[in-house]
DNA sequence: TTTAAATTTGCAACCGATTGCAATAATTTT
DNA sequence: AAAATTATTGCAATCGGTTGCAAATTTAAA
């Protein structure tokens, strides 16, 4: 069983100070080049490991950046993260993820965690069931700047990264209504989170530039799980035919494809009877038959952002302290389950 | 700006010494219980936090079990990783997540990133192209257990958790065979992992007991992603007809849902052209028309199996310590894919 | 009541890297 | 050659808990 080799098992070795040692590990200016060398090599043959928890306590620094997202499984999200990742190990900054599975209870809880662990900053996006964030006051008590991504939570001081949902949602819905759909339904995710009330925003405004009027009984609520997607079929096939949707634009793919998938089981045709379109370009949406149109959301960019703009915070770059709100461009992809031979 | 509050404020503030306050905040038994409730009342009034850094340095502790993955994005994975963060949480431990994205390049930075960061202990999936474990070295050193689950490494003595692929795979392609099947293809993933050799070898099994000679060109091995399912059923479609299989048996469900799709979309039927059987209940499975029958990968179980493992591991239990193969059961989900009506 | 035993609490030396300031050595300048 | 700079390196305090051992206090036994 080896020992850990420490900065003064190589000062003695070189007969050196510690002090010198470790600047010569982060190859300090001030220090002769050669004398440099000589340390990184005899590190480099004791087979010295840096010590963060020494240097943590010092510097106070962690070069740690905390991040909490709803659900890792999901494309988007290991995109999103993959993006942090590129960034942050450029910039030597290490990741700490955790999930809440959308359970505000577990969001605090690594709230609290990733602030005993002191991470350098914090990236989150926040569940469905957040209603306040005062587990992010003692972030803001210290002065640990917090980002906030995809979802942000509304009036907050704090930078958040996101897309414009109103917009991409406006696009869908009138790229549905230019398919000749009249009676469009939407499935819609919790409207307390910004994102879902925006797309719900975006979709009315089309109707309305379409003057079609907004029918309360063609938004469907919920979480937007499988099962949601099944219900949603049901609610449709419970309604007298003539008041069927003849399109259907949802939140996210998961529950589009799981709608679909039901109603075509009951016989109903995709896109002729019913169009469909939904939100995020995850795997299924191009598994399903007939693949689904769907708003494509540049994942990796918002993680490249969101890391850059906190580590910019970081580094007391001001001029991002008052940008409060970073729009990523979406667009729109066009695939069969919403495109009619007209 | 907030100070942070560390126990020698405690200790002034209660007139006792910092060693006092120490065993009290962790509520050691050698302390008189009213002591250590004055000590936690203040700690929390003054918002004491505790310091990782500080603790970890002198104990040579982190609290911290690494961990890596070749990928997040999939059902069996976040399954997983819930059993896990069940199962630390509830022993105070951390876990920290990082995806090596089936590169092993990644995969050693990784390895490198938490041993830097002084996990207490690894646990680790191995990714498709890791033909060694020289990485994991400094941990075998040092004694820093790890544990292997789902894919281990072949002649480790470390412990690993996982299932009988060997059986699934028996028990999914001798169903194939129940339904009538007699040319069973079998898309297989990289067969350096063992849980693929695995799937393999009671596929061969399974056929060997029924008689049905393995031919070759019904094994078509690849990384069993997107395009490797599309490439799969391209391959199927270029046999002559007579040829062609009447049942796939696929590694995961990924690939068999790719294969499916494309298969049906040339006009073949499913299950009675060809049926099909996949691996790991993927929420894929139960969204392609017709649902996938596949196998249920206890993905939960796993990763609680595989922390208690690394805990008991780290509590010195050795007991555990000659246990070096722990097994788990799977089942066989029965879906229309593979359902004929004989 | 005295002594032994058990219960509580404190002392002080760590853990390993960082950094302001001082000291020494090497170069330049006068 | 002496003085002034500049380049290198070292001293020593510091970060905030932890823990073996001793000291002090309380309780139980004699």
């Amino acid at each position: 069983m080896h020992k850990y080799v420490t900065i003064y098992d190589l000062a003695r070795e070189l007969n050196l100070s510690p002090a010198t040692v470790s600047r010569g590990l982060k190859k300090s200016a001030q220090l002769n080049k050669h004398t440099v060398q000589r340390i990184l090599d005899k590190a480099a043959t004791m087979g010295y490991r840096h010590n963060n928890f020494a240097s943590s306590l010092r510097s106070k620094r962690t070069q740690t950046i905390g991040i909490i997202v709803p659900r890792l499984n999901s494309n988007f999200m290991t995109s999103v993260l993959a993006g942090m990742e590129d960034m942050a190990s450029k910039e030597d900054y290490h990741l700490i993820i955790s999930q809440s599975l959308e359970k505000n209870e577990l969001e605090k809880n690594n709230a609290n965690t990733m602030f005993n662990k002191r991470v350098d900053g914090l990236l989150i996006s926040i569940c469905a069931d957040t209603t306040d964030i005062t587990h992010l006051q003692p972030f803001f008590d210290r002065n640990i700047p917090v980002v906030f991504f995809d979802r942000s939570f509304p009036g907050v001081e704090s930078t958040s990264v996101v897309i414009d949902n109103e917009e991409a949602a406006y696009k869908a819905t009138r790229h549905l209504i230019e398919q000749g759909c009249k009676k469009i339904m939407h499935l819609a995710g919790n409207l307390n989170r910004d994102v879902y009330a925006d797309r719900l925003k975006g979709y009315k405004r089309a109707l309305q530039e379409n003057n079609i009027l907004f029918n309360e009984p063609y938004l469907y609520v919920s979480a937007l799980k499988e099962q949601d997607g099944i219900n949603a079929a049901e609610y449709i096939l419970g309604m007298p035919k003539k008041d069927r949707p003849d399109a259907v634009f949802c939140a996210n793919d998961m529950s589009a494809v799981h709608c679909m998938v039901h109603l075509k089981q009951q016989g109903i045709k995709i896109p002729d009877d019913i169009a469909f379109a939904g939100f995020n370009n995850d795997a299924v949406s191009r598994m399903v038959e007939p693949a689904l149109t769907t708003v494509d959301y540049p994942g990796h960019s918002i993680g490249e952002v969101a890391v850059t703009c906190l580590i910019n915070l970081l580094k007391g770059d001001d001029t991002i302290k008052n940008t409060n709100r970073i729009i990523l461009r979406s667009s729109l992809l066009t695939r069969a389950s919403s495109t009619r031979k007209l």
